[in-house]
DNA sequence: CTAAACTAGTATCGGTTCAAAACTACATTC
DNA sequence: GAATGTAGTTTTGAACCGATACTAGTTTAG
């Protein structure tokens, strides 16, 4: 009978919070893309990628994405590897309202709660999150801190050591450690010490 | 930082679990009125109640309902006091879909919690959604036994004593206290020994 | 008691979201 | 090199959304 509550109120306090009509003229659908692009790594900051962060149709994700554009808040740029796909950056107009983010009231709740109870709740939040994803067949996103596709060379002494993305291939860059990808796989949560074994992208 | 990364998950929690596509080809919006009506008090079940409760407006709030009606889920009645008034009300065929809901997927996921965790969960959310409604100046909506205007008899050895509204001045049944209102006022959380007294409704 | 102000609900308007389907262009597989 | 698959767009029809204007009933003020 409790859960039953719980998951209404995750449902009504999401939309509440994101609900406040238009500000800067932007609706619900389009702050959740802006808020995607400005934290996807370069594999994810593509309308296909969006598509299925947010639960859509590639078509729904295409429209959302132009009227974007169109209002100069993102800029595309033609993929290097792959010619078919496109590259979404937040234009500078997009990162001056941010901080106008109708979710800003939520964020000021949630950080008005007990300091002890935060991590919790984060953390009840992604376990529901995961089985939800899981269930309805969903990827999760996430990023590569607890990702198992991360390898490192092991040099875990010194700050000094070199990542790589076991799936796509490619050497990361530590500041893009933290960005959401779409080939999240969860795995050890931040414990590296034997990596770089054959993990095979396919 | 970490309270942005609370927001956003409520706010994609809650967005994936409702969106399920078309499930009995009901929309999420309808799914919510469904769900508003199916535990709103008499005083709650009309058209401007549900756009209140659903942060929307009262044209789209009619909208909805209308596509309610005409797909047989809603009853309408003409309300007695208020002659410009409507109760909603559901029929049997929405009682035999309520087990489909898309949101069940997330009610289960709430239901895997640690026990422990789900009351503490609970009330988080129930807080932020209290200061976030503050915030946007909505209404809070709540049952009648969290809510000032629940007056008793006193009675309160036997489970013999009688409830009314101090803000409609209306007698309640014992069962209508656990029903949604959108007078709702917070007040003590169950603890009534001296009420009845003069609470003005106007 | 009447006029003004208010409230409940509906209808309509443009823009948006949404799922689905059809389509182009490019990639991969066999 | 053909078949299959993927990235992205466009279009279509239903619904949502905020805004506005409207009707009908209610409450308040003079």
């Amino acid at each position: 009978m409790n859960s039953r509550a719980i998951a209404e109120l995750v449902f009504h306090l999401g939309r509440i919070a994101s609900g406040e009509g238009l500000v800067e003229g932007l609706t619900a659908a389009q702050w959740a893309a802006l808020r995607y692009f400005a934290q996807a790594n370069r594999f994810s900051r593509t309308p296909s990628a969006f598509a299925a962060f947010h639960g859509t149709t590639r078509g729904t994700a295409s429209q959302t994405i132009k009227s974007l554009e169109i209002q100069g808040y993102l800029t595309r740029m033609r993929s290097e590897g792959d010619r078919r796909s496109v590259q979404l950056v937040l234009t500078e107009k997009a990162s001056g309202i941010v901080a106008n983010d109708p979710l800003e009231s939520l964020v000021r709740a949630a950080d008005s709660l007990p300091p002890g109870v935060q991590s919790h709740f984060a953390n009840a939040l992604q376990r529901m999150l995961g089985e939800v994803s899981q269930e309805r067949g969903k990827p999760l996103f996430g990023t590569c801190t607890s990702c198992q596709h991360l390898e490192s060379d092991g040099c875990s002494r010194a700050g000094q050591a070199n990542y790589a993305c076991g799936f796509t291939r490619e050497p990361l860059l530590l500041q893009e450690l933290e960005e959401v990808c779409i080939n999240f796989i969860h795995g050890k949560p931040m414990t590296v010490k034997n990596p770089v074994s054959g993990v095979e992208p396919r």
